[in-house]
RNA sequence: GGUCCCAUCGUCUAGCGGUUAGGACGCUGGAUUCUCAUUCCAGUAACCGGGGUUCGAUUCCCCGUGGGACUACCA
């Protein structure tokens, strides 16, 4: 009889949710889903001098926009005070435990004399001060290392991991101000909460033998260890909030698709075997595996990512994108009907990369757009323009203004004209949308309409 | 300094002793075309170095080198 699987994202809430810690929650959020198991959010939220006052809010909501409801929790471990120091309390009567009133000045000068002898520092009980140095100290609680085998444990990326007893120092578990350490709170939380995979990043490793220990010596069953590797920024330096890492919120704010994120990160360390390069969540799910987890780390390339939404993008029906699109328009296409933004979003949709870039593309569907003179056709010189918009001007005068008919005109007039039609029609962008770069001629005029598009004709007559 | 980890195109990666080392992003060129974008085609570019093991190493082992993590009463 298998345990069922129970996973936890444990952040602690000290800031927003960046790209590099979603990709830990994303994993683990696989694997519970993939072995119908439980995903559980818990806040190790133990350091009182580095909580951030919106940071559950900020991860919760990250986590929802990603898809990535948690079964249970939160749970905040600052609720569990109790229950960490009564775990404690047993240790300590074993001796497991003992209580250490040596200051944090003299650990910090311990510290600099065994780096000045070009020793590793590692604490140990016969250094600790078994006596309060003042009458009020409170000692912290450090956890006895004593000889033995070394510690060994399976992780399901990294393979057997091999660490020597001598090397591991006596850490803390319960500070001075009776909050746990990471260490001792994660561990009995994982086995209070039955967590059957402790699934999280790299950097852990190194503390895994800690903990361990501390299984070993409460003589409960250690969960599967599955580390994840690093995710590097473009310095190949560990992805930060120090390092400007993004918050999952920015991509959000920036009109990144959930789905396209959530893709790019799974392929941060995780591939199936094929060359499919999009999935849905559900083939996320179906195809995740720890056996196919780098243990190498991974350099998050922003350029990929836009590359993927802007497949996810092309991917979505317009009504849903239309959907999504919400508070990314232009201030300007407010007034501006449903079915009509519909339209214009339809002529964008194989050009948007990310949905913060509607309003460049956009705005001259909405308002008048300012034209610079310099990028019109650089062959026509000011009286050809006057000439070649006058006769447009005359051309479109009885148009019905249908995609077709507009074309069928400007053709007949490019050949009468004798010009290029890239030369004539590029006249005509320049001075309805003001910009060279826009969706396809006709369609725009169509779009615009014929009073807009006339004035706009009518207009660009009198430039410079 | 100590402990540990990692190593295929610039980047994400496939490869699990024998391959013309594959795919994708990016970049370059081309086709389509009214511009941009899309789409399609082509090109560019990699096994860190040295020893082994082997008939044969990108692949297995060792040593270097490079990069990284940890080394808190932070997580």
């Amino acid at each position: 009889m298998t345990q069922p699987v129970r996973v936890r994202f444990a952040p602690s809430p000290t800031g927003y949710l960046h790209v590099g810690g979603a990709r830990s929650a994303l994993f683990s959020y696989l694997f519970a889903k993939r072995h119908k198991g439980s995903f559980i959010l818990r806040i190790e939220d133990t350091d009182r001098q580095r909580l951030v006052p919106d940071a559950v809010e900020q991860i919760t909501e990250s986590l929802d926009w990603l898809g990535m409801q948690a079964d249970e929790g939160p749970v905040f471990q600052s609720e569990r005070l109790d229950l960490y120091a009564e775990q404690a309390q047993l240790l300590l009567k074993d001796g497991v435990l003992y209580e250490d009133y040596t200051t944090p000045e003299q650990l910090e000068q311990m510290r600099t004399a065994a780096q000045k002898a070009k020793q590793p520092f590692r604490f140990r009980y016969e250094q600790a001060a078994l006596k309060p140095a003042t009458p009020n100290q409170k000692p912290v609680m450090r956890f006895r290392v004593t000889d033995g085998e070394d510690v060994i444990w399976q992780d399901a990326v990294w393979g057997e991991q091999r660490w020597q007893r001598g090397v591991i120092e006596d850490f803390v578990a319960m500070k001075a101000d009776g909050y746990p350490t990471y260490h001792f709170a994660n561990v009995v939380d994982d086995h209070l909460m039955k967590i059957s995979h402790v699934i999280r990043a790299a950097e852990w490793i190194p503390s895994t033998p800690k903990h361990l220990l501390l299984y070993e010596a409460f003589g409960w069953e250690p969960p599967v260890f599955a580390h994840l590797p690093q995710v590097l920024g473009a310095d190949k330096a560990k992805l930060s909030k120090r390092h400007g890492a993004k918050s999952v919120l920015e991509y959000r704010d920036a009109g990144y698709l959930p789905e396209a994120l959530v893709t790019y990160l799974a392929s941060l360390g995780f591939n199936d075997g094929t060359t499919q390069e999009t999935y849905t969540a559900d083939e996320l799910i179906i195809t995740f595996s720890f056996d196919r987890v780098q243990s190498s780390p991974a350099v998050f390339d922003p350029e990929r990512l836009v590359w993927m939404n802007g497949v996810y993008i092309r991917q979505l029906p317009l009504d849903d994108l239309y959907q999504r699109t919400q508070g990314f328009w232009p201030a300007e296409a407010k007034n501006s009907k449903e079915t009509y933004r519909k339209q214009v979003l339809a002529l964008v949709h194989e050009r948007l990369k990310f949905f913060a870039e509607l309003p460049l593309l956009t705005s001259f569907f909405f308002t008048e757009p300012a034209i610079d003179p310099n990028l019109f056709p650089k062959q026509l010189d000011k009286d050809q323009r006057t000439q070649i918009l006058g006769a447009t001007l005359a051309a479109l005068e009885n148009s019905d203004f249908s995609e077709a008919d507009l074309e069928q005109r400007l053709r007949h007039l490019v050949e009468k004209q004798g010009l290029k039609t890239g030369v004539m029609f590029g006249l005509i962008r320049v001075a309805i949308t003001g910009s060279t770069a826009a969706p396809g001629l006709f369609e725009t005029l169509h779009a615009l309409g014929r009073e807009t598009s006339l004035r706009r004709l009518a207009n660009a007559v009198t430039l410079p």
